[in-house]
RNA sequence: GCCGAAGUGGCGGAAUUGGCAGACGCGCCGGACUCAAAAUCCGGUUCCCUUCGGGGAGUGUGGGUUCGAUUCCCACCUUCGGCACCA
């Protein structure tokens, strides 16, 4: 055996060895329980960065020990392909996004295969190939035959400049990234997917998803966001025809309160008014300004101008002023609001600002009520004051009269509401699925028969920045409409890159069928046993993923509606931030690799100085890593330098899955030592010839407390692995494993034998996380069967049992003394051996002892006063 | 702003159902080996006090429940993630 633990040599020869036999390869197979284990495809946006080590890992880990657990494992790999970075590399380097991404993707498999993943590379998916997303546009085609699309407009932002859509990215501090130019909102025609029609199930839903963490269902919930509550009319009469302004509201309780009326500038009246005054269309303009993500609408200052129309009041017949507010969302409810200022603190604030009138019609338990200042407490529920029919009623008993005096008048109906709205999936951008749709002057929006699919995207064009370069492509655009057979205009928006995703687990149970979406082979293979991915997703793409399954559940073409079953939100991969600040120009980031730190003799961070120059830098705290604070660690360094095993073994050591990782070096050093040292313990063990058969009733104490150990971690650790997810836990008891395998006085036959088990148990319980090492050490341990397709052991009973236990004693709740009795003492005798025990007495002393509390194999307390 | 998390030694973290706070690893200190260094191995390492037996404090802050709280409850502070065209 190698004396020297050579990480390059032995992960190749385990990787062809995988190669070569077809390991990771998954068939469908009836007689055996499946189990698929999916990781988030990544974006090819270049080589792997940490975040992908950290996803994929974890899923290799489970992967292959529940492969040791016996069940038939899918792990499968593809390539969420379209998307913007594309397109910005493009106009970068100007090479064709395709060549870009097919560059990006060749690379990064290069690299997954070098990490050593088990992954079934045969039902790769790539979703900027035709064979994929044609089953976007099929499956688009049938959602608008059932109405399940549709077209409306839509808000974007607008470079006035570059006369072009921008994303929500692209747009920086209110201008456009490349122009510089005010950003502007613009009203443009898109396809939506209703997915509000499906809230009411995918709210219900969430209750089942058991295997999900608590967080993430609580997140989805409140972004589907149901809320029940009046949407009430407030009449009015304009060009003599008498019409209601809707507003919708969970507070009817304090209709009686509202003394305005807030719209949105998007709203019909808001447009109305506008025309006649030219102030107020100035500040529908400004309000147009401006971003249009719900963060900045959410901060930025109140802002609001009277129309000078009113509208009447449905219980008081008195009238309301009706004011265009920059805070009311088009996009919600009726797009209008109904101002009370007494219990609502923005409507407070609005009112306060403008000088309208505020009305306290809310009693909170005889709380005095002063307009002056906003309290909390103003918008509790309470009962009705002020409110004439309804004082008296508290907020339910409220809501129901109003909304029934309100319904026998036809002024309003108690609604359910959500927040979540309908997906709007139109991209004006290249880099995407083709919408199959084509505008033609006679027919007007005509689907392309399903004969002509895939519409396809030429591959060869370089964005320039302005605008859809597939608008320009004459040859592509114009064609014959597929009705009428007149020219007509292709569509040249293309599809959300969330559409990709939402269905990719579903493609890879049926890879390569190029007669259908998906066949049999789902049945098997789904639902995803295991999801695992960043907890940025945690909302959007989990949300549609739910909603296109349940989707192609009602079209008939999958039998199930939720698509996975558990789901692990890994953290984010974190690294320290160091900086300079020059007196003139920009902040400069430095690479945490090109900076020495300084320390005190405790280890207490003194300093930092850049190598280059031995001038102090600036610590910027922790961050995650990113290419704009120049904290990022290329994963291929760490491999080239120590192998793939100890860059996993880092990843899944240094933190739970679930939480941020904080990079460090030193750790990645630890790491490798330790992977030496296990090399080296079998290699120190296997030296000294081999080791007689293990007897067990031939066994001392301190081969008994070894081979327990042994045994006890083998439950642990699977308990780690399989249950919990606790990785470092598993490993930690592991390293505790081998830490007593080493100090153990190995020098007779019994105590050899004692420890070959534990090395095995030890080589074969790291397997899942560092498969090249224990590849290798298996071999040496003199098995010809390689490790990926051993079971995982069973524990020996034997091994477990044990006669004495020590338990803890306490005085007060205070730690004071440590007693042994037997595995099986009834309580009296553990009571009477606690308080025998000469250091608890000398804590008792005078003290009369009030109680005393066992703990079953744990502790005892003495209370004592 | 709204929604969701997380705060424990010098650092990453452990304590699984309310029961020994600090497992495991990093760093640091001391020692062995070496001409020397690296590597490796051994020992120590929460803080404060100590007559070296031990004693006291301690899990973001302030309160509460309990024989007992890192764990449960209330309020607050800080940091991080998402907010619909980044993926």
């Amino acid at each position: 055996m190698q004396a020297q633990y050579d990480p390059s040599t032995i992960e190749a020869a385990a990787q062809r060895h995988w190669e070569a036999a077809g390991t990771f390869r998954a068939t469908e197979d009836p007689s055996r329980a499946k189990y698929y284990c999916l990781s988030m495809f990544p974006y090819p946006s270049g080589r792997l960065h940490m975040g992908h080590v950290r996803n994929y890992t974890i899923g290799d880990v489970i992967s292959r020990f529940m492969r040791m657990q016996g069940r038939n494992v899918l792990q499968p790999m593809g390539w969420d392909a379209f998307g913007l970075p594309a397109e910005n590399a493009a106009m970068a380097n100007r090479v064709p996004p395709a060549r870009w991404t097919y560059d990006n993707i060749a690379t990064m498999k290069r690299q997954l295969k070098s990490l050593g993943f088990g992954l079934d590379w045969a039902r790769e998916v790539t979703t900027c190939r035709p064979e994929y997303y044609r089953w976007n546009q099929w499956l688009f085609l049938r959602m608008l035959e059932k109405g399940i699309a549709y077209r409306k407009t839509g808000t974007v932002n607008w470079d006035p400049v570059d006369q072009t859509v921008l994303a929500n990215e692209q747009v920086i501090d209110g201008r456009g990234w490349r122009t510089g130019a005010l950003v502007e909102k613009r009203e443009i025609p898109m396809y939506y997917l209703g997915i509000t029609a499906y809230a009411e199930e995918l709210l219900g839903a969430l209750d089942g998803l058991g295997g999900w963490p608590e967080r993430v269902r609580t997140m989805q919930a409140n972004w589907i966001g149901k809320s029940e509550g009046v949407t009430i009319g407030f009449p009015y009469e304009l060009d003599g025809e008498r019409r209601q302004l809707k507003v919708f509201t969970t507070r009817a309780d304090t209709l009686m309160g509202a003394t305005f009326i807030a719209v949105a500038a998007e709203h019909p009246l808001a447009a109305r008014a506008a025309a006649m005054r030219p102030e107020l269309a100035a500040f529908v303009e400004e309000c147009k300004r401006g971003s249009i993500m719900e963060a900045d609408l959410a901060t930025m200052e109140k802002k609001g101008m009277a129309t000078h129309l009113c509208v009447t009041h449905p219980l008081t017949g008195a009238a309301v002023p009706v004011w265009v507010g920059n805070y009311v969302l088009m996009g919600y409810g009726e797009g209008a609001v109904m101002g009370v200022p007494g219990h609502d603190e923005r409507d407070f604030a609005f009112a306060k600002q403008y000088g309208l009138p505020i009305r306290q019609v809310i009693d909170v338990d005889g709380r005095p009520y002063s307009s002056d200042a906003w309290q909390p407490w103003y918008a509790d529920h309470g009962r009705c004051v002020a409110s004439g029919a309804y004082d008296g009623l508290d907020h339910a008993q409220a809501v129901r009269a109003i909304a029934a005096d309100l319904e026998a008048r036809g002024l309003g109906a108690r609604q359910v509401q959500w927040r979540l709205r309908d997906w709007g999936i139109s991209r004006q951008r290249y880099w995407g699925c083709p919408i199959p749709l084509v505008h033609c002057d006679g027919c007007g929006d005509v689907p392309v028969p399903e004969k002509d699919l895939p519409v396809v995207l030429p591959e060869d064009l370089v964005p320039d920045g302005s605008g859809n370069p597939l608008a320009k492509l004459a040859a592509w655009v114009n064609c014959a409409c597929p009705k009428c057979g007149r020219p007509a205009k292709r569509e040249t928006d293309t599809m959300d890159t969330f559409v990709d995703s939402s269905w990719y687990f579903l493609r890879y149970a049926s890879a390569a069928n190029d007669q259908a979406m998906v066949d049999a082979r789902v049945g098997y293979w789904l639902p995803v046993d295991q999801y695992i991915g960043g907890i940025e997703h945690a909302i959007l793409h989990l949300l549609y993923s739910r909603f296109w399954t349940r989707v192609m559940r009602d079209l008939g073409l999958v039998n199930l509606a939720e698509p996975f079953q558990n789901l692990l939100t890994q953290g984010m991969v974190r690294n320290a931030i160091y900086f300079r600040k020059p007196a003139s120009g920009r902040v400069v980031y430095y690479s945490p690799a090109d900076v020495e730190i300084e320390t005190d003799v405790r280890g207490q961070l003194v300093g930092a100085v850049l190598k280059a120059d031995g001038e102090p830098v600036e610590s910027g705290g922790i961050g995650t890593m990113s290419k704009s604070k120049n904290n990022g660690v290329d994963p291929q360094s760490i491999i080239d330098r120590y192998g793939a095993d100890t860059a996993r073994l880092f990843i899944m050591f240094a933190a739970p899955p679930e939480l941020s990782l904080d990079w460090s070096d030193e750790a990645v050093e630890g790491a490798f030592r330790f992977l030496k040292r296990l090399w080296k313990a079998v290699e120190a063990h296997l030296e000294a010839g081999p080791a007689p058969p293990l007897e067990t009733a031939a066994l001392g104490a301190a081969d008994r407390a070894l081979r327990r150990l042994a045994h006890q971690t083998l439950a642990k650790v699977a308990d780690d692995y399989g249950r919990r997810r606790t990785f470092n836990t598993a490993i930690a008891a592991v390293m505790e494993l081998l830490n007593a395998v080493t100090r153990h006085e190995a020098t007779s036959g019994t105590a050899r034998a004692v420890v070959h088990e534990a090395l095995e148990f030890a080589v074969l319980m790291l397997s899942p996380v560092v498969p090249h090492i224990t590849h290798a050490l298996w071999q040496e341990l003199g098995h010809a069967r390689a490790i990926v397709d051993e079971p995982w052991p069973a524990a020996d009973p034997a091994a477990l049992r044990q006669d004495a236990v020590e338990l803890v004693v306490q005085v007060n709740g205070k730690l004071r003394s440590k007693i042994t009795v037997a595995v099986d003492a009834d309580e009296a005798t553990v009571r009477s051996a606690a308080l025998a025990d000469a250091t608890t007495q000398r804590f008792v002393g005078a003290l009369s002892v009030r109680k005393v509390i066992v703990v079953p194999g744990k502790l005892v307390n003495v209370v004592a006063n």
